[in-house]
DNA sequence: ATTTTGACACTCT
DNA sequence: CAGAGTGCCAAAA
């Protein structure tokens, strides 16, 4: 057992990731917005970095609100891909289409 | 307690 | 659309 989860915040950020639909993508702000860090996105990221961690969350359906990727995380193209998601010829996803809105 | 870093967001160029 | 600069908050050293 993990009491990694003890963190309030991160257990918070895990639950709206874990409620992501297939083919749809969030990113980082919302989700900061979510559990009231809006100006704090940074912190998202890191907690997902962890997230693996923490348990299986589909963290690969977040990204920047340039639609653009995690660093070192290039599996994350094929799980998206997998999902429907078709990436820009640059590695950008269209937000336009899989922004994933509440 | 202070400084640095981090899977970011937003604005201007 | 991409790059550079600035701002925000929290954890780690």
């Amino acid at each position: 057992m993990s009491d990694v989860l003890n963190d309030e915040l991160a257990y918070q950020i895990l639950e709206i990731v874990n409620e992501i639909p297939e083919g749809k993508v969030v990113t980082y702000g919302q989700i900061a917005g979510m559990i009231g860090r809006k100006n704090n996105s940074r912190l998202v990221g890191k907690v997902l970095s962890k997230a693996e961690y923490y348990g299986d969350y589909p963290c690969h359906r977040v990204v920047n609100h340039n639609g653009r990727l995690a660093p070192g995380f290039e599996m994350q193209e094929a799980l998206l891909k997998s999902e429907g998601v078709i990436l820009k010829d640059n590695g950008h996803v269209d937000l336009k289409k899989y922004q994933w809105n509440i």
